[in-house]
DNA sequence: TAGATATTTAGATATGTTTCTAAGTATTAC
DNA sequence: GTAATACTTAGAAACATATCTAAATATCTA
């Protein structure tokens, strides 16, 4: 896991709200966007900051790119965290 | 749990390293300082967001100000984190 | 092949973050 | 009270990020 690269996606409200929206399963770039009020091209600097940290997959559907998450790289960075607290490491 | 400020917070190298710090217990300002290449500044700087995120608690002792880690607010954080992610949620 | 649709890339601007130096506040010790 | 130590706050400079418009690329359809 790129550590920093994970967190700086993290940090921005517009990127963790994408995020939510692929909870519900894969999206195509244009059917996130719609619940945004910003431009197709930032959106899609979004999306390249979230694919930098692996934090979603990508696949090309024709004319549309679709989006998914990368569940892994949340299962690693929940167990950073955990392992960051000492109260009840497990390593 | 302040979602931004914690993501802001975490979203920096050098505090990160400063949470790892405190991991091994409360530390004053400079014993955590003694570690970074940086002015007293600039980590008081560091401190104030991690303060302001509440992944920090201070306690002045004498001259001194004592940090220490607070494990909850990382719980939360882990927590939001595994609910992210749709694989295994329980909620 | 030409035009339409979906998305990304380039370049510019505004805003936010990190760091510094200098100055300020709080506490201890004389 | 004055000086020393520990830390924070203020203000400025350098750098990074978020957003926009305009232009480019990729795919589909006629």
């Amino acid at each position: 896991m790129k550590q920093q690269e994970v967190f700086k996606a993290m940090a921005n409200p517009t990127r963790r709200a994408i995020l939510k929206r692929l909870q519900g399963g894969p999206l195509t770039a244009g059917e996130i966007g719609e619940a945004f009020d910003i431009t197709s091209a930032s959106l899609s600097h979004h999306f390249a900051v979230l694919k930098h940290a692996d934090l979603v997959r990508t696949e090309r559907r024709g004319q549309h790119i679709v989006y998914s998450l990368n569940s892994t790289v949340f299962e690693d960075l929940a167990r950073m965290l955990m392992d960051l607290f000492p109260a009840n490491r497990r390593v």
